[in-house]
DNA sequence: GAGCACTGC
């Protein structure tokens, strides 16, 4: 460990903490940093520190090296905390932990008492959840009444910016260990970088590595995984055509997201000496578990034979995620996929953009882990030094905010405006605006902009918003169970979820098999599914059987039981369930949560006892098909921030609360239509997606008489007023495509429930006013019937 | 009739 770089600056690190409240640390990769600055500050006799990572991987791995080292045992002194996991105790000194658990262990204790210090690891990653607590970290300085010391670590190009938000505090620059990179540009941006990455790696191109350089693994970053299967069967092609003997053997591996996750990890473990022993011993190749199905892909956990090159091609989960020991070239495309929200249209998109400075600093950085190392950009270096930003733009600046603003307004921070929050950046107003909006619609705030009761109890609840309000409104439904079940499907990376089918599986399975969500749309499907799944016993082979996936669970090592649940109850469980070691546990895990809430739970079933099915018997024998009526009621409460109102004369949907934006439902969707081809009048969605046409993604059937208060409310809404005066220039808004709805018929309908006809009525009036409406504007929207999306 | 960067509570 002396041999660490940071170890000489440790009397230089303490004086500047003990003499600020805040200290930025510069530390380059193999600094040291994320290892040694909580034991240094541990020596120096600080009670407890708390180090953030944003990823739980890096949590998990770096305690327990400080255990090691410390030669303590992992949860004692030195310990970490990730979701569902807690591996601490009252004697830990050091903790680890995710910045999301972070931020909810300051919902119980907003001023952290707990901690004498705390670490904000890898800041410049800028994800949602450090740039809060960086802001939160600001404030606490100043107003926490016992001594708070707070440490940023961050890259060189972000170092002076973070100082300056922390009102000038020290920088301290502690070089890394890494070998030096040789970076190399190309002349000029390439027509194709796919092909410019293939004449880099192996053909004649600026370089090329495989036959001219000395052995040493390359690294390739892609965008996604379609380029990488592309060049993944180029380069094999260009590989095999090599002449014998005229140079070394080469392998390629694919690495990317999508690939099973046995997949994934064994390229971790590639150089894990005992995996490594145990491939030796075991002559056979490798069965992978999970999909039952023998993977010829063998391959990629042999270590590469002696006089053999591999050629990782890569998305961005090399850049931090993931790393690939043995590499000493890197082939960076200056490109990376990222998603991104339009606040004003709700819609996600997944674009491809230019990398910033840091991230291809950060690629460049996997080619000198091991020895000197080469990194060949496909870009000129003007590009790098003139149009790349310097640091990646923030997730906060780039995601739907509802879930954070509600979270701040929970915290009750005292004199604080959430609108003027300090942030390093700052998210745009309208960004601020779209969430304040959405969370009024779904009763979390009130028309004041002051967190409700409802909204306090969600903030509490791990999920998205939408998600959580419509827990509350289905446990005072009595279908809680259901909905618990639905809201696991869409917020678990475990989920079971129709896989991609070959046309040819297709005509084998015939779809019919698998439950359709009565028609009803994609939610009530999802949980058809899953008690299906549920009543084979989680049979894996059952999902195989009927195309289904479903993803491993963190690290992979779940039953099936627990795998559904975690994914299940778990994910909405929060913390209070710590040892969820079977979905029984998770379940009343859950209920507790609802009753620290105060909510009483209704109807609340184990997961063991779900009984409900798409068709039910009324006792006389005959059978009928469920309505889910309960449960899409909970939903459209929960996502009356996401509704959508169909067009007169064909399926396109508009949707309401926005400006007029036309949508189509997902061509994957469940839902179906009437005799008439047409789909229902209204249904809410779990998202908007701006591919080339922008669909909605998950979207479940609901009734006239259940919206009608929702439009009462979009009528209501003043965004000055929600902003609370914290907005000096909102605009006013014209919000154009709410229904018209006139107040006397809106009573009546609202008032008289179950009266089904007067509402039937007050809705003809409405369609019919509509019509007429479309006639006097115009011919344009009957023009569009013939481009959109018939159904069968 | 279309498309799956990566995290996280």
């Amino acid at each position: 460990m002396a041999t660490l770089p940071i170890v000489q600056y440790e009397d230089k690190i303490i004086e500047t903490v003990e003499n600020n409240s805040i200290t930025v640390i510069i530390g380059e990769t193999g600094s040291g940093k994320s290892t040694q600055l909580s034991q240094m500050l541990h020596r120096r006799g600080y009670s407890k520190i708390a180090v953030t990572q944003p990823r739980r991987v890096a949590a998990v791995s770096v305690s327990r090296r400080v255990a090691q080292e410390l030669g303590v045992q992992l949860g004692e002194e030195v310990g970490y905390a990730i979701r569902f996991e807690d591996r601490t105790s009252h004697n830990t000194r050091i903790k680890y932990l995710t910045d999301g658990v972070l931020l909810r262990e300051s919902l119980a204790d907003p001023e952290l008492n707990d901690y004498s210090v705390i670490i904000l690891d890898e800041a410049h990653e800028r994800s949602l959840n450090t740039d809060i607590l960086m802001g939160l970290m600001k404030r606490l300085v100043k107003h926490r009444s016992s001594n708070l010391k707070v440490l940023i670590t961050s890259a060189t190009l972000d170092g002076d910016k973070v100082s300056k938000f922390f009102r000038d505090c020290p920088v301290l620059n502690i070089p890394g260990k890494l070998y030096p990179v040789e970076v190399l540009y190309s002349k000029e941006r390439p027509v194709s970088y796919l092909d410019a990455a293939l004449k880099t790696a192996l053909g004649i191109g600026f370089a090329d590595i495989h036959v001219r350089q000395p052995e040493g693994d390359i690294l390739i970053f892609m965008t996604g995984q379609e380029d990488i299967e592309k060049l993944v069967s180029k380069l094999e092609d260009k590989v095999r055509a090599l002449d014998e003997g005229s140079c070394m053997d080469a392998i390629i591996i694919p690495l990317h997201g999508s690939l099973p996750p046995e997949l994934q990890a064994s390229i971790s473990l590639l150089f894990f000496y005992k995996f490594i022993r145990f491939l030796e011993t075991s002559k056979d190749s490798v069965l992978l578990h999970g999909f039952g199905k023998k993977m010829t892909e063998v391959r990629v956990f042999s270590p590469p034979p002696p006089d053999c090159r591999r050629i990782i091609v890569a998305t961005n989960i090399a850049e931090t995620s993931l790393t690939v020991d043995g590499v000493v070239y890197v082939i960076d495309s200056g490109y990376v996929k990222q998603r991104q929200y339009n606040p004003s249209s709700r819609m996600y998109s997944l674009d491809v953009v230019q990398i910033s400075k840091v991230q291809a600093n950060q690629r460049a950085g996997r080619a000198g882990r091991t020895r000197p190392g080469k990194c060949y950009r496909l870009y000129p270096s003007q590009i790098y030094h003139d149009e790349f930003l310097d640091v990646t733009v923030p997730e906060i600046q780039r995601s739907s905010l509802a879930g954070s603003v509600l979270y701040l307004k929970s915290l009750d921070l005292p004199d604080i405006d959430i609108l003027k929050f300090d942030f390093l950046d700052s998210p745009s107003s309208e960004s601020l605006q779209d969430a304040l909006k959405q969370l009024y619609l779904i009763d979390a705030i009130d028309e004041n902009g002051a967190i409700t009761s409802i909204g306090r109890k969600m903030a509490e609840l791990p999920l998205e918003p939408s998600l959580s309000r419509t827990l509350m409104e289905a446990n005072n439904y009595g279908c809680i169970t259901e909905a618990l079940t639905v809201a696991a499907m869409l917020s678990t990376e475990s989920a079971l979820l129709p896989g991609k089918s070959k046309t040819e599986e297709k005509r084998k399975r015939p779809i019919s098999d698998l439950p359709d969500g009565s028609g009803l749309g994609d939610h009530i499907q999802l949980l058809q599914i899953y008690e299906r799944w549920h009543q084979t016993d989680y049979d894996i082979g059952w999902c195989k059987d009927h195309g289904l996936q479903r993803y491993g669970v963190a690290g992979g090592h779940c039953s099936p039981s627990t795998a559904s649940h975690i994914g299940g109850a778990a994910k909405a469980v929060t913390m209070t369930d710590k040892k969820t070691a079977n979905s029984g546990a998770a379940w009343s895990g859950y209920e507790r949560h609802l009753k620290n809430l105060e909510i009483p739970v209704r109807g609340m079933m184990f997961a063991r006892d779900v009984q409900p099915l798409d068709i039910k018997a009324n006792g006389k024998g005959e059978e009928f098909r469920r309505d889910y009526r309960n449960l899409r009621k909970a939903l459209c409460v929960g996502y009356a921030n996401q509704l959508s109102e169909r067009k007169m004369h064909h399926n396109g949907y508009r949707t309401l609360g926005l400006q007029g934006q036309v949508v189509q439902v997902h061509p994957s969707s469940a839902l179906s239509s009437d005799e008439h081809g047409k789909f229902p009048d209204y249904v809410v969605y779990h998202e908007l997606i701006a591919t080339p046409r922008p669909f909605m993604r998950n979207v479940c059937s609901v009734e006239m008489k259940w919206v009608i208060p929702i439009i009462n409310k979009l009528n209501t809404l003043n965004v000055k007023k929600l902003s609370g005066g914290g907005m000096d220039h909102v605009e006013e808004e014209s919000e154009r495509n709410i229904p018209d709805l006139p107040k006397k018929n809106v009573e009546v309908a609202a008032s008289v429930d179950d009266s089904e006809s007067r509402i039937q009525a007050a809705r003809e009036r409405f369609l019919a006013r509509k019509a007429n409406k479309v006639e006097k504007e115009g011919i344009v929207e009957v023009k569009k019937e013939n481009n959109v999306n018939k159904t069968p």
